[in-house]
RNA sequence: GCGGACGUGGCGGAACAGGUAGACGCAAGGGACUUAAAAUCCCUCGACCUUCAAGUCGUGCGGGUUCGAGUCCCGCCGUCCGCACCA
């Protein structure tokens, strides 16, 4: 018997099961048929999921149950991202261990996501934070090493004080760790890199070939890699030697073309001379630490005035020896980019300009925009950087910049210093490499050993994984793996003496570089990586993530996979062909009289045809509507997943999470949002039984076609033709458009006919239209679907039925009705043949009853037809 | 400052490639069924004018191209995002 109302409670759980016990989703790597890899970006167990999961893990579910259906062999693995501060946060407030507080999160999560209905592999889920994970990271770093794509150096590096420890540059974001949110302090400290800016160019050019991931990031990532085209130039120092062993100084310009434009030169207080001049210059010396003291975040906020200091030195003009110039440390000038000193050209170069104004140096302007009279183009207080011709330069007046470069590029190569030519073509970029030390514990440790005698030294191989320990504690500050008694002692493996452990730990960012391959074969206990297998599977065909990563995690990941592919591990280089980044899941927020943050669930929002209010639910004080933002604790404007599972069901929450907006765009999670959808999963439990009945009640006898059958299966079958292309194109909420258009056909259509008495072709074709009908809406709300089909008698599963083949046939009509323009407005809709003729359309618009009150007796100029979509008459 | 995206009803949003603007939904208003509620169903829903029929205006603003512009071009305004003293 039929319930009338779908009972979610009983389904969900049931069909889970059914296809947990048929391994419905289950991978098999013997399978001939065309593989798709669909993944989501695995999640850090926080505690439980949150609606940012929902959407994200809900989007990869319709991708991979419709590939499925599709024929392909789908590979859909979960897993966890693991390490990470949070863990020893909650160890510090709880005093729980880390591994327990992440494997019970995991445990928690799990449940939750199952609780979805997520078409996953369950059978390879893994935690980067297992030893038979990270050991083979390990392995991979020692790969790494060996290649050469690991470096070990001192450096200026961000230090975040609160988690203390070291980020890497992606990992500030606004001068604020990315975790943390304390502002970044700089320290001089010795840490393991990987060299990514060894792929810089690569990992670059490489970006045109990624046609399917969004431009936004493309852009993104190649605005951060910062390519730069210039020349190196050497300038000589004109100084005796007396305070100075340095007789050069090395600039690196992108504008060559200025060189007589030049005032002054400038270097970083960080760069070698001006720590040597500080010596012998208090006044220098008193500057730098000035300059230190504000340290780059404040000053990258606040955009500080430009201040510098005069060394006295005199530096000498390339192009004439007579020609000198003052040598300043400056605060503007940075020590990671190029050589860490400029030539200033104050006229075309506005923070070179405010500086020349400030210390009275002067300008000569050397680029003359072409509307402009040389003898009249005076720079005051902007910098020109806009086209125009060379003059005031010599041998380059008259060429444009583009030639100049070209000229003082070929003099300057030609040109020597004392051995060396003067002048260098180089390219440079604004990557740095990537500091992958973590003072912490909770992370995969770098597997090296630090020996007095032998010096620093990989861990060999067949003695990995070098495991963490489990009794640490975390009672006071800094790394507990440091603060271990006996850990970090062990023997070198060259000579066997005393030596000591790396106790720095990988950045989390490296545990999941790599997943993504691992979950192809993760049950490989002697290799990282099967080549032949995840050569078989990647790339990932569709990644499904967080814009947040946009840099970090895809560039790293596109480093690391190169490094794979370097070290033989897999033969490509781009691990996700195709990218999806998806927008935010943002909620009202409420505030009570008192200024308080009221959650969603305290709150009654009822609205009128003019305004929206909002009431407490504990004492009906009135309450302050405020902003939609991103679902966060502090504004508590959350919704938990579990709540909204238990109140209305996955699919419920599924479909709602797919409808309301594009799926790049952020979506407002709304209560009467949710009821809709709630709604329509009982219209859709109705509509289906309806169907079922109409298509047993005909009266048997098979006739001619009707209009009826004919009207129904065209409607199916564009429904079918549309969501298709939709689940393409990950156009979720046209899919949920769509297959909403078809429940309305198919209710107008059940609503004109009498059971029992329906033609022989109707009910076959309402018959046919409830199997449509569940399959398009099956990747989406995959319980309620599996129970309409066995309601509708399969004895299999929907969730391994093939797609329908959608027959485009049917959706041609014979009769179109074109729109008719009068000089471009609207007037009418002409029903004509399909095939009709050029002659014959103009005369049946003609004789159109509005075309004639819209023409007022006048006679059209020209008609314009455009075959099967309009007809437009100019008057 | 540089780079990019976007701007459509009360709201979320449709409109593939210049071709019927507002699909689909949410909210709202009116009605049916019911003792009542829930559930369900029907009608209205960009603005103006209007009994009807019809008409006028309308996709941030101002121009332009075109038979025809939400869509293309030029110039503004606004919002959001990324980078930010990058030589």
């Amino acid at each position: 018997m039929r319930p009338e109302r779908y009972n979610f409670r009983e389904a969900e759980p049931k069909w889970q099961q059914v296809w947990r016990e048929r391994d419905t989703f289950k991978t098999q790597e013997a399978d001939a048929r065309q593989k798709y890899y669909v993944l989501e970006m695995f999640p850090y167990p926080s505690g439980r999921i949150h609606m940012g999961h929902v959407r994200n893990y809900t989007m990869g579910d319709v991708v991979a149950r419709y590939k499925r259906a599709r024929g392909f062999n789908v590979l859909h693995p979960m897993g966890w991202d693991a390490f990470g501060m949070p863990a020893e946060n909650a160890a510090m407030q709880s005093k729980t261990h880390p591994a327990k507080w992440t494997y019970d999160n995991i445990d928690t999560m799990r449940a939750q996501l199952k609780s979805m209905g997520l078409s996953l592999d369950w059978s390879r889920e893994f935690a980067t934070c297992d030893a038979s994970y990270y050991k083979h990271q390990q392995a991979l770093f020692l790969d790494f090493l060996a290649a050469g794509l690991v470096a070990r150096k001192q450096s200026r590096v961000n230090w975040d004080p609160v988690d203390q420890t070291v980020l890497a540059n992606e990992q500030v974001i606004d001068g604020r760790g990315w975790r943390s949110g304390a502002p970044v302090e700089q320290r001089e400290l010795t840490q393991w890199f990987f060299t990514i800016t060894k792929y810089a160019d690569d990992l670059l050019a490489a970006l045109d070939t990624l046609d399917r991931w969004p431009e936004k990031v493309r852009l993104m990532q190649a605005n951060w890699i910062g390519r730069s085209e210039g020349l190196l130039v050497r300038f000589a120092l004109a100084n005796d030697g007396k305070r100075t062993n340095a007789n050069e100084i090395h600039v690196y310009t992108t504008r060559p073309d200025t060189l007589f434009g030049a005032k002054f030169m400038a270097i970083s207080p960080e760069h070698p001379l001006a720590r040597e001049l500080a010596h012998y210059d208090k006044g220098l010396a008193d500057f730098i630490a000035d300059c230190e003291r504000r340290g780059t975040s404040e000053a990258a906020v606040e955009m500080g005035e430009k201040r510098g200091y005069d060394t006295s030195l005199r530096a000498v003009h390339p192009f004439d020896s007579n020609w000198t110039l003052p040598v300043y440390v400056a605060n503007f000038v940075l020590m990671e980019y190029g050589t860490g000193a400029i030539f200033g050209c104050p006229a075309h170069d506005q923070r070179d300009l405010d500086f020349a104004n400030k210390y009275g140096l002067g300008n000569i302007p050397v680029v003359c925009p072409l509307d402009v009279e040389p003898e009249k183009f005076v720079i005051t207080d902007t910098a020109y950087d806009g086209p125009g011709r060379m003059i005031n330069s010599r041998f380059l007046d008259g060429l444009t910049i583009e030639e100049a470069k070209e000229e003082v590029a070929r003099r300057l190569e030609a040109q020597t210093l004392g051995n060396a030519p003067q002048g260098e073509r180089k390219v440079n970029y604004r990557l740095r490499d990537w500091g992958i030390s973590r003072q912490r514990y909770w992370g995969c440790p770098i597997p090296v050993v630090h020996c007095d005698k032998c010096g620093t030294l990989p861990v060999p191989k067949d003695q990995l994984p070098v495991t963490l320990p489990e009794d640490v504690t975390f009672d006071r500050p800094g790394n507990p793996l440091d603060h271990h008694p006996t850990w970090k002692l062990v023997a070198c493996p060259a000579c066997g003496g005393p030596a000591t452990r790396e106790t720095d730990t990988m950045d989390t960012f490296v545990d999941s570089s790599w997943y993504f391959a691992r979950f192809t074969d993760p049950w490989n206990a002697d290799a990282p990586i099967t080549p032949p297998v995840a050569n078989r599977w990647l790339p990932v065909d569709q990644y499904i993530g967080g814009i947040e990563h946009a840099i970090l995690h895809l560039l790293y990941s596109r480093f690391f996979t190169r490094g794979l592919r370097d070290t033989g591990h897999v033969d490509l280089a781009e691990p996700f062909a195709g990218l999806f980044t998806q927008g935010m899941v943002v909620h009202e927020t409420y505030r009570s009289g008192s200024g308080a943050w009221l959650s969603p669930a305290e709150v009654d929002v009822q609205a009128d045809a003019s305004s929206r209010r909002a009431f407490a639910k504990v004492d009906g004080a009135p309450v302050e509507i405020g902003a939609i933002e991103k679902m966060s604790k502090s504004r508590r404007n959350t919704v938990d997943p579990d709540d909204i599972i238990q109140s209305f069901g996955a699919d419920t929450a599924r479909w709602f999470m797919l409808s309301d907006s594009p799926p790049e765009r952020d979506v407002i999670w709304m209560e009467e949002g949710v009821q809709g959808a709630a709604r329509l999963v009982q219209r859709l439990w109705r509509v289906v039984g309806d169907l079922k009945n109409a298509a047993l009640g005909g009266n048997g006898a098979a006739g001619e076609p009707t209009e009826g059958a004919r009207v129904v299966r065209k409607a199916s079958h564009s429904a079918l033709i549309k969501v298709e292309q939709d689940f393409e194109r990950l156009h979720f909420n046209l899919a949920v458009a769509h297959i909403r258009e078809l429940t309305n056909a198919l209710t107008d259509a059940l609503d004109e006919v009498e059971t029992g008495d329906i033609a022989a072709d109707l009910c076959a074709a309402f018959r046919e239209a409830a199997d449509i009908l569940v399959q398009l809406f099956a990747p989406m709300m995959p319980h309620l679907a599996e129970e309409c089909w066995a309601d509708l008698g399969h004895a299999s599963l929907v969730a391994e039925a093939p797609w329908p083949v959608a027959d485009r046939t049917l959706v041609i009509e014979s009769m179109i009705s074109l729109p008719v323009q009068v000089n471009g407005r609207k007037r009418a809709d002409l029903v004509i043949e399909r095939d009709a003729d050029q002659a014959a359309i103009e005369a049946a618009t003609l004789a159109l009853d509005p075309v004639q009150r819209a023409l007022a007796g006048k006679a059209p100029k020209k008609i314009i037809v455009v075959p099967q979509r309009i007809v437009n008459v100019v008057a």
